[in-house]
DNA sequence: GCCAACGTTGGC
DNA sequence: GCCAACGTTGGC
């Protein structure tokens, strides 16, 4: 199993609209880059990540899976444009703040510390288990 | 609100 | 195929 990090403006699509939705999931629409979009075909159901909040809070916030494989993004008319669908599966219950991340050694390869503007990116087994471990988790929890 | 970093576009 | 111009993102 591969891991994630997805990250969005609260005040667009937030954690808690995240799980309103429920086991349905939702689209992760409205992707507009090569980077971000080839790393949702390359994900596979059951795949998990990590909800990070960006603009707002800088932290992340909760664990999704992927539950529907890559797919056209149905806010696009352009064919290139495609996204996988997330559900919600559980809360980091110590969300783990971007500051935190900078502070961990462990953490200084993150993409989200040395590429901040991608927005879907790969998480590293070990990162997985460092952020799970900082924020609350225990290892396999997640 | 600012600005650095980055991605995309389009003229040549 | 290069690169300048432009637009967007996201941390601060």
């Amino acid at each position: 199993m591969a891991y994630w990090l997805f990250k969005s403006e609260p005040s667009t699509w937030s954690w808690e609209m995240q799980k309103a939705k429920g086991e349905a999931g939702q689209e992760w629409d409205g992707v507009r880059n090569y980077q971000a979009r080839n790393n949702m075909r390359a994900m596979k159901i059951g795949d998990r990540g990590f909800f990070y909040h960006s603009q707002e809070g800088l932290e992340v916030v909760g664990i999704v899976e992927v539950c529907k494989l890559a797919h056209p993004d149905s806010t696009s008319d352009d064919p290139r444009w495609e996204c996988v669908d997330v559900r919600a599966v559980r809360d980091v219950p110590q969300p783990v703040t971007l500051n935190d991340i900078k502070a961990n050694p462990k953490l200084s390869e993150m993409v989200l510390v040395r590429n901040s503007r991608l927005s879907v990116q790969p998480v590293s087994d070990d990162e997985w288990a460092e952020v799970n471990r900082m924020g609350g988790l225990k290892p396999g929890e997640a």
